[in-house]
DNA sequence: GCCGTTATTGAGATTCTATATCATCTATTT
DNA sequence: AAATAGATGATATAGAATCTCAATAACGGC
């Protein structure tokens, strides 16, 4: 359930012997703040402004835990840094996105649990998840080039 | 048509006003001696294993060219680093990948041009390619763990 | 609430990937 | 052959992410 996600988080570290600080509560929150696509050193900085002091490591480390618990996802690598999304809450989704604005759209296509299937039986895996990303040149960039 | 990147990349770089080297030559041999994901470092260590002396910095400036040429394709980022392959000469892949033993295997499935042309119609987008990853643990690592 | 155990924090150092510098070299053009 | 401009490689640099370690604080037991 939305909003549940503090609690959720705190029984993952429970579970884990690990322990509910301050600091990781302000990451979670600042995390789940904002519907958007971020990295650690922009989580970092948001953090800073709101006056809340929370080291760059423990940024880096509570964002791990946070990836490890499933309520975060590492969605793409841009400008050669991770960045990241909060999925607790949503239903999954993938990216389209644009080589000359940058711009991401966020899509769900009902061919991919399918895919999930298809792959599960004609690998023996048991599948967890899967990450795609679509390119392309939004109507406005192609314009210009491409 | 196999065999032929090396006309393609002459072509490619002949087009952009840059030049044929030894170097750039001997990295591409490299890359596509080998039907595999690779790092730049392992690459690096490729060459020097045979006897290639082409420094590092090369390296990089090669694999960015071939990248960008479209003979080379950036795969998935694993230890912190990007991984490649060459994909001139073979038909479209996507990667089923082991989080046990980090196997990697290749598919193809027909649904995926299907969902690019409906984002292509939803978004007005002029889709240039995608890159789909799935995840799951396969049949040896489930009994495992998981 | 107090105590002891043990995880956590933060500043700075460190590791590692990738790119930038720049003097020298070399391919290509005129 | 000389001029032009791109390429190379040793090295320095930038940047992301992790590690170190002494000080601190969470948590469970009392
Ligand atoms: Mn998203
Ligand atoms: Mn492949
Ligand atoms: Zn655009
Ligand atoms: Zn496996």
């Amino acid at each position: 359930m939305p909003g549940d996600e503090e609690q959720v988080f705190r029984d993952f570290l429970a579970q884990k012997g690990r322990r509910w600080t301050p600091e990781r509560q302000a990451v979670l929150r600042e995390v789940f703040a904002h519907h958007d696509h971020f990295d650690a050193e922009e989580l970092h900085r948001r953090l800073r402004e709101r006056g809340l002091a929370v080291s760059r490591a423990s940024v880096y480390r509570t964002l791990g835990l946070l990836v490890e618990s499933g309520l975060v996802a590492e969605v793409f690598v841009e400008d050669g840094h991770m960045h990241y999304e909060h999925v607790y809450g949503h239903e999954h989704h993938c990216h389209l996105r644009c080589l000359g604005c940058r711009r991401i759209i966020e899509f769900r296509d009902e061919a991919l649990p399918q895919v999930e299937a298809r792959l599960a039986a004609a690998h023996q895996f048991q599948v967890t998840g899967h990450k795609l990303e679509v390119y392309g040149w939004c109507a406005a960039c192609r314009g210009k080039q491409g």
